[in-house]
DNA sequence: CCTATGATTCGCCAAATAACGAAATACTAT
DNA sequence: ATAGTATTTCGTTATTTGGCGAATCATAGG
């Protein structure tokens, strides 16, 4: 019941559908679902959490980026819920956008995306100013 | 998109996962399943509510009585949720634990039901006061 | 018509969830 | 070691959800 649960919960937001959707054409790095859903780091991390905990997909660490992807050999019950969202979502309005974007991102420097996504390019002078401020709390 | 959110929100309950799966075995009362979950009428009407919202269950109404039953002909994605939720707790423990009690609760006859979780016997004295106070508000 | 009764709607509160920014973590590269 | 970078964790806030009781609605039967 609770993994159930878990498959629904996970199941039941906008932003997750839309992450599984567009990995459903191979692997993708944390910064390019930031980008593709336009919503903080922390919170694309507390949804790829979600969708991993579920058992919806599986991550793997390369240098710095995480890169998560669709389970190769899923559970029963995960392999029908993603055959179930991912055939419903097939004329999805929103995810035809996502597609197209997708395919920019998919084709863009890493880095650059990262980059990109940065409010304040935090000079010098501002992190040493964070430093000490830091060594101060302590 | 919305529909398919519409459907895992309403699976993400643990009471409506229970309505669904006593529902398996043929329609059942309202009230018996105000019983078989032991929640209020107003919270079970409102589960009731999202599964019908999301073409997870049909209603028929008789007389006084409400009567759910999982759909006879479910669209593609009800059908396959259906199936999902159905054949992933086939080995639930609680499941298995309310399904002897609908045994009993199946068989009882339906004012029985309802008049047990009436918590107050509401006599004539009290209807009185009950209406009298209502007048007065007016 | 009036009363009784099963279900639903409404109004409220508590708990869960989604979002963010700040800080911490983990890893790279200078 | 130090600085830089991608991700995660933490703490806070706003919204949504689940729960209840009271009131209302709809129907059956005096």
């Amino acid at each position: 019941m609770d993994e159930l649960l878990n498959i629904m919960g996970a199941l039941s937001d906008p932003g997750r559908l839309r992450a599984l959707a567009a990995l459903k054409d191979g692997e993708l790095c944390v910064c390019q679902i930031i980008e593709l859903l336009g919503l903080a780091p922390s919170t694309v991390s507390k949804h790829m959490f979600l969708l991993r905990n579920a058992g919806l997909v599986e991550s793997r660490k390369e240098g710095l980026w995480m890169h998560y992807r669709l389970p190769a050999r899923p559970a029963a019950a995960q392999r029908k819920a993603l055959e179930l969202v991912l055939s419903s979502l097939k004329s999805d309005r929103i995810l035809a956008k996502d597609k197209r974007r997708l395919a920019k991102i998919r084709h863009s420097d890493l880095h650059g995306i990262c980059r990109r996504r940065r409010r304040y390019p935090v000079g010098k002078l501002e992190a040493k100013k964070a430093q000490h401020k830091r060594e101060i709390d302590k």
